[in-house]
DNA sequence: CTCGCGTATGCCTTGACGGGAATATAACCG
DNA sequence: CGGTTATATTCCCGTCAAGGCATACGCGAG
């Protein structure tokens, strides 16, 4: 299961920004470098994550490596949330009872992080 | 962005085991401990992340504190999923169609490893 | 074949992360 | 009060990942 290496992935932010570019469309890696202002080393060893993670494929154009997302690892990742998803429904519901006698969280507070 | 916390929380396999755990019930470390197999100290440390991250809520009981789950970052991380969802989408649709697509003008031809 | 462009890879250093052992803190019990 | 249980925190160390630099590779042009 590439599960780990899924999760590895998108833990970097700037992975994470890749993706996202990826996600307007395919593009060739100097606009990604180009993009996150990174260098282009660093950006290849990023893309080479990405790939071995499944998150994306490459498209040789000429010299150009053209870079766009595969869907399928977001699949994978939903699949993942769901049951937390169905937590997520439950707690919405008992929201309206209010019987938690535990701690003071205001739902419209964003949660402090001490 | 507290985004990064989530996912550095959710990259780790320990944390994620944590929080499937705690998926089935709220649970004190003593029982976390003991379903990971990690040391107390490194259980405690791992916590402390998910806490921090907001994915995780602490009620004294006595002595024990006991773990849940806090639904709002799966709303997060559901959010994120949520354009990635629609290409996945959008990719199941344009597999059915299988056609010579509008919107490139290259001959593309993937079938290259998947 | 040689050059130039675009991209990938290797080496190296640095900094963050994870694990264990020991210790500190807090709460209950007598 | 002291002692015990349950958890958190500190210190130390091994490991691993990220970034920069230099360089190698692949591809097309001449």
């Amino acid at each position: 299961m590439s599960d780990a290496a899924l999760w590895t992935a998108l833990a970097d932010p700037h992975r994470r920004a890749i993706v996202a570019l990826l996600l307007e469309r395919p593009r060739p890696v100097g606009e990604i470098v180009e993009a996150c202002g990174l260098s282009q080393p660093s950006t290849s060893k990023h893309l080479k994550v990405l790939r071995e993670a499944g998150l994306v494929r490459v498209r040789q154009d000429a010299q150009r490596r053209v870079y766009a997302l595969d869907p399928a690892p977001i699949a994978e990742l939903d699949a993942w949330l769901a049951p937390y998803r169905a937590l997520w429904n439950r707690s919405l519901d008992a929201l309206g009872r209010r019987l938690d006698e535990t701690t003071s969280d205001d739902p419209e507070e964003p949660a402090p992080k001490d």
